[in-house]
RNA sequence: GGGGCCGUAGCUCAAUUGGUUAGAGUACCAGACUGUCGAUCUGGAUGUUGCGGGUUCGAGUCCCGUCGGCCUCGCCA
């Protein structure tokens, strides 16, 4: 260890601290070298301070000096003087002193690195994630996980105050149908037979309700093993709460005292509670999806039932399989040329959509190619049913429900930020409610819960529960910031003659049921109270609130799109011993 | 599993319809310089154009394959 233990950080030295010794620690952010003179900046995650070395301090102190390089670890002692007059740096908090060097130490050299420590990162995510140990250095990154520490550090002093208890679940734990992909672990002990990550502590926070915990939370890991996205890493964090003896809006109200708390202690901002809930059908409705950006308009609108008596073929059969015609008022978007509407087919074309109607709408009215099959009555009912004003343009997708719903939800988005309709520093807070408990999968011919499978229905939808399945609502709730999901949560089923109804309507019988959910309806049977509770997710959240798209940027050791990571190398091969321990064999 | 974009000096990028010795900025190295702070000035060094194959008189450029990174659809109760 040096001698010279650090008495201050590298920000922290100001006009008062004139004349003292200190002592400082850190990195060598850069170096001036005048010749007769030798500045460097000396960078810590506090701040920069600027050393000087001067030849008449000593020669071995010049000496030492001239061989620093960037990224050199190095601890000085020396004097805190003004900066002489016209030589302040009003860009630094410590612009003002100086250090003058009477000791050096040069803890440790570093090769170049790959690439530089500024706050300006033009560097590919390939090289950062490589070399994360270098771009975590960089102050940028640095504020971004000292953010997000913030932010945790609120949301447990928060519950904490409320009474909630932080309570580990396993990380090893059992796999289960349904749901996301798991990651397996194989067990050694028990040959043949493996333990599963979990995709959540959703059982555990329940059978903690019913041993009686009432209030708990946890900030905790979760593991799914699907494909990778932005927004998706295969290990994510969530805030995870339950709570006995609760409704619906107890957990509404909670959430809604963390994130102002949160804003108001992290950010200094104040937003307005309590947070306006819209139905599950309501956001599909008008936005096309069930996580709606509500920082604009351009609502969706349904012209099925004027379209038709006209004669667009094209219309008329998609309405008599069932489909329906939807679609937005691209407001001021008349001037759109040919080419821009075939870029917006082919952006609807990936979410299924075989084309997009559209009309330009002028002073004498709509026209378009297609205008000849609608009569002018028709032509005149769309244009108020979409608020069209000259100037406007018509996009329409005609379709199955859940194509348009996607491509317009998209095509919505797609807008808003192409016409900056999005303003960048607003957080819109909203909760979805009224979700359908079940939703049928065409594929499997069989119906399969929205949330998942332990929550509650509506206590007044039971009665019809299995004759019409997807009329019941789910006790469940989103809260959505932006257009992006933050997490979700229900009140639970804690009764097992319900859970058992819910999982035999989900195609899961009493055997099998027992076989893979047994503890939870064995600890159903024994007084669980009524309960629910929601997840948060963590990452999406820091990065929503740091106002940056990728939740790479606020993970310090993220995955690449194909789930490796970069620095350590993982996931790897393994020895054949410890394969042959586990008993297992590549195939 | 499908679709798309990208890969050239340590880094960020350039290189005309395929054309002669692959460049620039920055970083790096050396020298000069006592008030700089993106220091400056002078000079220097730096390439398996991701990898493999093909087309061609000639490939960084075109084609096929492969590896890696990213975006996206499916997937993500």
């Amino acid at each position: 260890m040096s001698k010279l233990k650090r008495t201050h950080t590298c920000g922290q030295l100001r006009t008062k601290d004139i004349k003292t010794t200190v002592n400082l620690s850190g990195w060598v952010n850069s170096v001036r070298d005048h010749g007769g003179l030798i500045f460097i900046d000396l960078r810590d995650r506090y701040g920069i301070t600027q050393v000087v070395f001067n030849p008449d301090k000593g020669k071995n102190l010049y000496e030492t000096a001239q061989q620093l390089r960037h990224e050199y670890v190095v601890a000085i002692q020396g004097t805190v003087s003004a900066r002489p007059a016209g030589t302040t740096n009003p860009n630094l908090d410590t612009g003002e002193i100086e250090v003058y060097a009477d000791t050096i130490e040069i803890l440790n050299k570093s090769e170049t690195p790959p690439f530089e420590i500024g706050n300006e990162s033009n560097v590919s995510l390939e090289l950062r994630l490589k070399h994360r140990y270098l771009d975590l250095r960089r102050p940028i990154m640095q504020k971004r996980l000292i953010f997000r520490h913030k932010i945790c550090q609120t949301i447990r002093e928060y519950f904490d105050r409320l009474n909630f208890v932080d309570i580990e679940t396993p990380v090893l734990t059992k796999s289960t149908p349904e749901g996301a992909r798991d990651y397996l672990v194989p067990s050694r002990i028990n040959l043949g037979k493996f333990y599963a990550l979990p995709q959540s502590p959703q059982l555990f926070k329940q059978i903690l309700m019913v041993a009686g915990y009432d209030r708990y939370f946890q900030i905790v890991r979760c593991f799914r093993d699907e494909d990778l996205r932005a927004q998706r890493q295969p290990e994510f964090t969530q805030m995870d709460m339950e709570m006995s003896f609760v409704d619906e809006n107890d957990i509404i109200q909670v959430i809604e005292g963390l994130m102002a708390i949160i804003f108001n202690k992290v950010i200094g901002k104040k937003i307005a509670t309590p947070f306006p809930r819209i139905s599950y059908k309501e956001a599909m409705t008008s936005y096309g999806c069930d996580a709606p950006d509500l920082r604009f308009g351009m609502k969706i609108k349904d012209i099925s039932d004027i379209v038709k008596t006209s004669s667009f073929k094209v219309f008329l059969d998609v309405i008599k399989s069932g489909g329906q015609i939807r679609g937005l008022n691209a407001t001021g978007c008349s001037n759109y040329s040919r080419k821009d509407i075939d870029d917006l087919t082919a952006f609807v074309g990936q979410f299924g959509a075989k084309g997009l109607a559209w009309f330009k709408v002028e002073e004498t009215g709509l026209t378009s190619s297609i205008t000849k099959f609608f009569s002018a009555e028709i032509l005149e009912k769309i244009k108020q049913r979409m608020d069209a004003k000259s100037g406007d343009l018509l996009l329409f997708v005609a379709d199955k429900p859940k194509v348009v719903c996607q491509s317009l939800a998209q095509l919505r988005l797609h807008l808003g930020h192409k016409n900056k309709l999005i303003d960048a520093n607003t957080f819109n807070f909203s909760w979805v409610v009224d979700f359908p408990l079940f939703d049928y999968n065409e594929d499997l011919k069989r119906y399969e819960a929205l949330h998942h499978p332990f929550t509650s229905p509506h206590p007044d939808n039971l009665p019809f529960m299995e004759e019409r399945p997807l009329e019941v609502k789910a006790r469940a709730y989103d809260l959505v910031l932006n257009g992006v999901e933050l997490g979700g949560g229900s009140i639970r089923i804690h009764t097992p003659e319900v859970q058992k109804r819910v999982f035999r309507l989900l195609g899961i019988n009493d055997e099998n049921a027992y076989k893979k959910f047994g503890f939870l309806l064995d600890a159903l049977k024994y007084g669980a109270p009524p309960h629910g509770g929601i997840a948060l997710g963590i990452d999406r959240m820091v990065t929503l609130l740091s106002q940056l798209d990728d939740i790479r940027e606020v993970i310090a050791f993220p995955k690449t799109q194909k789930a490796t990571c970069l620095m350590t190398d993982a996931p790897s091969e393994v020895d054949a011993e410890q394969l042959k321990e586990l008993g297992i064999r590549l195939v």
